[in-house]
DNA sequence: CTGAAAGCGCTTACAG
DNA sequence: CTGAAAGCGCTTACAG
């Protein structure tokens, strides 16, 4: 990093009046129009860069919150990330908090890479959300100069709020099976992190010891196109499917064309469960309106807020994890019986 | 702000000790436990927070990228913001840019707030995201410490890149017109800055300019659910209309099931286009399919990432506006005629 | 028109 | 077991 020093060096000049200069205050201090182009000039060249930390201790102004730093994927998981934002939104509103969030995108996988030193060290408190398996790896093999709270996933070394990713796959399992049916379907996308592999299992599990079919698994991209002509496949291949499991949204609100291609109508033969991940709110006004497990996006990220002002009090309070539970939405895919 | 200095002093000890204690270093040090003790309570009873630029400028480690600050609304614009996002990464990846992005939430008309100068002064630059009027008039009255580019909003003071408003506006209008329509409509939230007016008012132009009669104009909520019963509505109230222009994609995805209520099918009698503002791409596969004014959002984001770089660079630049073009997508909600 | 010097709050090598 | 001192890169009051 090149400083005002260097410049000043090379400029013949005192740092006083590069830095002068490079704030705007030439006139002001009748800087020479001609010492004042030679030092612009000098400073692109070496591609002088502000040190930030170096200008905020001077300048001062003092800090008045705690800044949080959240690590998040940008991909079509941003969906569900919007509902975790108003949920911090929320605590800090209710509670007062003084907190400034800070948002950090980084790419699946590569949390390390995102993780820099330096930027920690610029935060009071990290939050990292959507890990992938090799994040979680990384984070259970790394030490943190700050507090470090896991949003729904698992960890033996850090504090974390979590879904009760059993119940979300057991329940539309129940419900099926207390429908009588027979012959279960799930429409997913690539599990990203082992929460939805649980899922997975547990719908399945559920299914066969209610005595109903293996589920017949189709994987598809977390488009809503791909989910509707994963759905048509489906269809064609398992005439004899009569529930399905989305295990995203998204996947449902694309497959009600094929089901209208099809001419299948709801209430009907066929019922379908959708997990409610996303922060649309077209699962209560498509065709048909959409059964979902609600989950608790932003009740896990009050949480998450909260227990982060008590880590950064008490550093060394120990890890906490708390399991916050999902509700079932009954709707017009697959109606209540009574 | 309670300093390391304060608490050595309360405490009866050295500044260094604080910091030893403060940073876990207690045992490979060998304070006593005693006094690591004493010096916690006092740090956690003063409500010590370390400086994060001291402890950044001293710790170093240099700083290797450009650190940009994205202000932006967490509100149901979100989701436009998620494609907003894309096209910033798109820019870093393809130009290989050293940035940092960091988003910082604020709440409409309350920009200022959020603005405060020792945020500022931590990031090299400024992109300031769905500024309402009010937002606006605090900018333009107000100097700032580093370089700030303005997205999607004009200015006399600040760089900005700009949609084409006036063509989103116009290409449905003129569209619908060459159709033969004659009953047009307009189903829109409240207008939360200027350009969306520009699109109405355009539209009303384009109607009343080609011989059809002046829109009618509902207003609703920025839900799927106020699309829908807003669409009932108009329908009821109006059952001469015979095209609607949707000014949020949301509005017009909610209001297929208005549509299948009323048997109202596609091609038909009716036709609607929708504002393609989302990240959503349900709009390729619901029934009927919708045809869009679709925004280049992505392309904007670049262009202020790219703009963003060059006045890091040289401050005094001058501001730049420009102007992106925006594109029409012709599907089932209104079918191209040839 | 320009510069020497103090100091922002912290960490750490060094000395005891 | 603990502390005095240097220094990170910058800004600014003061002096000339």
């Amino acid at each position: 990093m090149v400083t005002i020093k260097e410049i000043a060096r090379e400029a013949n000049v005192s740092p006083t009046t590069v830095s002068l200069i490079l704030n705007n205050k030439s006139k002001e201090r009748k800087i020479s129009a001609q010492t004042e182009q030679r030092v612009l000039q000098i400073a692109e060249r070496m591609g002088y860069l502000p040190n930030l930390q170096a200008v905020s201790l001077k300048k001062g102004g003092g800090q008045f919150s705690y800044r949080i730093l959240v690590f998040w994927v940008a991909d079509t998981r941003a969906q569900t990330m919007l509902r975790f934002f108003r949920g911090i939104e929320a605590a800090i509103e209710e509670d007062g908090l003084p907190f400034e969030i800070l948002l950090q995108p980084y790419k699946p996988g590569a949390l390390q890479s995102a993780m820099k030193e330096a930027l920690l060290l610029s935060c009071h408190g990290v939050l990292v959300c959507n890990a992938a398996e090799a994040d979680l790896e990384y984070l259970e093999a790394s030490r943190f100069p700050r507090p470090l709270i896991l949003y729904n996933r698992y960890s033996k070394k850090y504090s974390s709020v979590v879904m009760d990713d059993r119940s979300i796959g057991s329940i539309p399992g129940e419900i099926f099976a207390s429908h009588g049916k027979k012959h279960p379907a799930v429409i997913t996308t690539l599990p990203t992190f082992s929460g939805m592999s649980i899922r997975r299992n547990l719908f399945a599990y559920t299914c066969r010891s209610r005595g109903m079919e293996e589920p017949v698994v189709y994987c598809c991209k977390a488009t809503g196109r791909s989910g509707y002509e994963t759905t048509r496949q489906l269809l064609e291949d398992h005439p004899e499917t009569d529930c399905i499991l989305y295990m995203r949204e998204g996947l449902a609100l694309g497959s009600l064309r094929a089901f209208s291609e099809q001419g299948i109508s709801f209430p009907g033969k066929l019922e379908f469960i959708a997990i409610a991940d996303s922060a649309l709110d077209f699962s209560e006004v498509c065709t048909p309106t959409l059964s979902v497990v609600h989950l608790p996006l932003e009740a896990v990220a009050s949480e998450c807020t909260r227990l982060m002002h008590r880590q950064i009090h008490a550093a060394g309070c120990g890890i906490a994890s708390k399991v916050m539970p999902v509700t079932y939405i009954s709707r017009e895919s697959c109606p209540d019986m009574r």
